[in-house]
DNA sequence: ATTATATATGAAAACGTGTTCATATGTTGA
DNA sequence: TCAACATATGAACACGTTTTCATATATAAT
């Protein structure tokens, strides 16, 4: 499987975001289906500001998608790619495999 | 889906290591069998000394597997959950979606 | 209009990571 | 043992990101 450059950068840049504690944990209460920034706050524990700050790089990265309801807005995982890849990845840290060498 | 924040840590960790171009590239590369250093920097472009610090990270981190065979060491992708992961970005990234709201 | 609630944003502080350079270690063959 | 090749490692530099604080915008209700 050969990536261009610019296909390499882009990938890297999502799997990056999907990369920081907070972010992924906002990611993973999103993975079910639509939560509220509010939720997200309780949920993950983290400031109101730094949910906000996060979940706008992982929207901008098509990563999460946003529809507004009223006062809330509301976040939901881009597609099912973005589910299997945090679903796969779970399953791969499930693993108790050897690493190689010593 | 709930994770342990232990979980949420490991999985974000490993994220993060496929977050950096240069170590994707060379994951990229692993993905279809073992690759010995000297083709990896080949490969990638990248100095020897940067590919070797890169895989001591992805080996560390179980994203890798080594075995050293003569003066070369050969890397290859940890498991098919690994495979997986980056196909299913691929396909991610290549779809032309919508990120929602304004 | 004003107040209350929900979310977003800019700037600065605090912190971490990628890369290079020089050098060390391991392996093979003469 | 010596030379030649392959890979690994430590230290330092250069650069970027996460987080907080203060404040702004948006929506709804009275």
């Amino acid at each position: 499987m050969k990536l261009s450059k610019d296909q390499t950068i882009e990938i890297a840049e999502t799997f990056r975001l999907m990369g920081d504690p907070t972010r992924l944990a906002i990611l993973v209460e999103c993975l079910d289906g639509p939560v509220s920034v509010g939720d997200l706050v309780t949920r993950t524990g983290a400031s109101q500001s730094l949910v906000s700050h996060h979940l706008r790089l992982l929207r901008a990265a098509r990563i999460l998608t946003a529809r507004r309801e009223g006062k809330n807005v509301y976040y939901a995982a881009m597609d099912d790619h973005i589910r299997t890849v945090v679903g796969d990845m779970i399953d791969h840290v499930a693993e108790p495999a050897d690493e190689g060498l010593g």
